[in-house]
RNA sequence: CGGGGUGUGGCGCAGUUGGCUAGCGCGCGACGUUUGGGACGUUGAGGCCGGAGGUUCGAGUCCUCUCACCCCGACCA
């Protein structure tokens, strides 16, 4: 991609009432618009981010045998009369058909819809289990959003939905699903600060779990046990005040942004919509279910916010919107056959082939945080080739072609 | 929902006790000179000052209402 035919501009003018990092780079660098508070475009650059999240997301819920649908945003309101979270769900969004006037609601959640659906399909325990998620666009009506992409009113989350015979069942899938999310975060490159999160909220278990991401600007105040890295959220230190995995009692207090959140859901959800099986014996019994999220879109705020330096963002290589970023200072004739020639190797380069100022070019190949940069000059020629950089350090090579598509896809293997 | 702030060319901002033709920086167009850390010269385009109503000879500036956004708090993935 030439960054001159990219849909978005940078800028370097920002307001100062925008104060949250995330909100600040990914604006700068057109990853994202905004649109009002708590809404955004997702830019061209800025939607192949967030696609890549949700692929690694995809993917490792496939692999735990996860089926993808997509389930409705716009539901009607008996639904969530049937459950009772009509009235007590203060975020769901409400209103009524102009036309019909009957009541809708957009949703920031999916059991109601979920539920009479898989009622269609489970009917005997040879159905059981059964796991299906979807990644979709959610709508909570936020008092007051904030903090860029970390808490919007319009978001992107996965959330994926289980259907068992019994609690055993539950259990066990539980903690396949905790390995799984594990591996989430380690390919989002923020596995090393994310923590499994023993917090409350079982409606059918004694607590439910998040993962925490350690960040200053995260809203959770979580304590972790740097032994067995799991931690406790603030909201139950009254009745764990223990590490849940080896009782020590030395806690470390941090602030964390909550990345994932996974539930036993139980029969609260079968029950008001009557979802039961028959059993081998031929009883009938409801079935259990358990509920796991990941935000994808805070999840890319979030690893803004953690990753980043003074000068930008710094993907991880999973996420990259590009490959490489290539800058050329001068020399466009041999940019454009460095730039064709990554290409044919299928390597993806984004090349900064506007007239810019050195100075300009380079400061945003560092905002736009891109894991390897390419500068092509009259210094990098003569020492013999290309120059190559990580954007998280500051060594610098000069390499010739075959040697940098060599180093390119060796560090994307 | 409570508290605090802000709305002025595309973006970021200034605009004095109401007074002449509303400025500045960035960006944008043209021409030229530049290229290893946010270059420069010449020149040009671009504004019902968030909206509505009012006070006044005169409103970006004062008053009333309203809409939007940002920050803090309570609530939430």
């Amino acid at each position: 991609m030439r960054f001159s035919k990219l849909f978005s501009k940078t800028t370097r003018n920002i307001s100062k009432e925008v104060e949250s990092k995330n909100h600040e780079f990914l604006v700068r660098a057109g990853y994202v618009d905004q649109l009002m508070s708590g809404v955004y475009t997702y830019l061209p650059l800025g939607l192949k981010v967030l696609s890549k999240i949700e692929n690694i997301i995809r993917e490792e819920m496939s692999e735990i045998g996860g089926e993808e649908l997509l389930l409705p945003a716009l539901h009607p309101a008996g639904n969530w009369k049937k459950t009772g979270r009509w009235e007590t769900v203060d975020d769901l969004y409400r209103f009524k058909s102009y036309y019909t006037k009957t009541d809708l609601a957009l949703v920031g959640t999916h059991e109601e819809a979920i539920v009479p659906v898989a009622k269609k399909f489970i009917l005997s325990y040879k159905d059981l289990p059964k796991y299906v998620f979807q990644i979709q666009t959610k709508f909570r009506d936020e008092k007051r959003a904030k903090s860029g992409i970390l808490r919007g009113r319009e978001f992107r989350m996965k959330d994926l939905y289980s259907f068992h015979a019994d609690e055993k069942d539950l259990d066990r899938y539980y903690e396949i699903a905790i390995k799984a999310y594990k591996k989430v975060f380690e390919r989002l490159g923020i596995g090393d600060i994310t923590y499994l999160t023993f917090a409350s909220g079982g409606t059918f278990s004694k607590f439910s779990h998040e993962f925490q991401t350690k960040s200053p600007v995260g809203e959770d105040t979580i304590y972790l046990c740097e032994k067995c890295k799991v931690a406790i959220n603030r909201e139950i230190i009254e009745e764990q005040s223990v590490c849940p995995e080896c009782e020590s009692d030395k806690l470390k207090e941090m602030k964390a942004i909550e990345t994932g959140n996974i539930f036993k859901l139980g029969t609260k959800f079968s029950e008001p919509f009557n979802l039961k099986y028959l059993d081998k014996s031929g009883k009938e019994n409801l079935a259990v279910m358990g509920c796991f999220g990941i935000g994808s879109s805070r999840a890319m705020g979030t690893i803004v916010e953690v990753l980043s330096d003074v000068k930008g963002i710094v993907w991880p290589k999973e996420v990259a919107p590009y490959d490489a970023h290539l800058v050329n200072l001068g020399k466009d004739k041999e940019a454009e056959k460095l730039y064709n020639d990554l290409q044919k190797e299928g390597i993806q380069v984004l090349w900064d082939d506007r007239e810019e100022s050195a100075g300009t070019k380079l400061a945003y190949a560092d905002l736009l945080g891109i894991p390897i940069r390419v500068v092509i000059s009259d210094k990098s020629l003569k020492a013999g080739g290309y120059e190559f950089k990580l954007r998280n350090q500051e060594k610098t090579e000069i390499l010739d072609e075959n040697k940098l598509i060599k180093k390119i896809k060796e560090y994307y293997v």
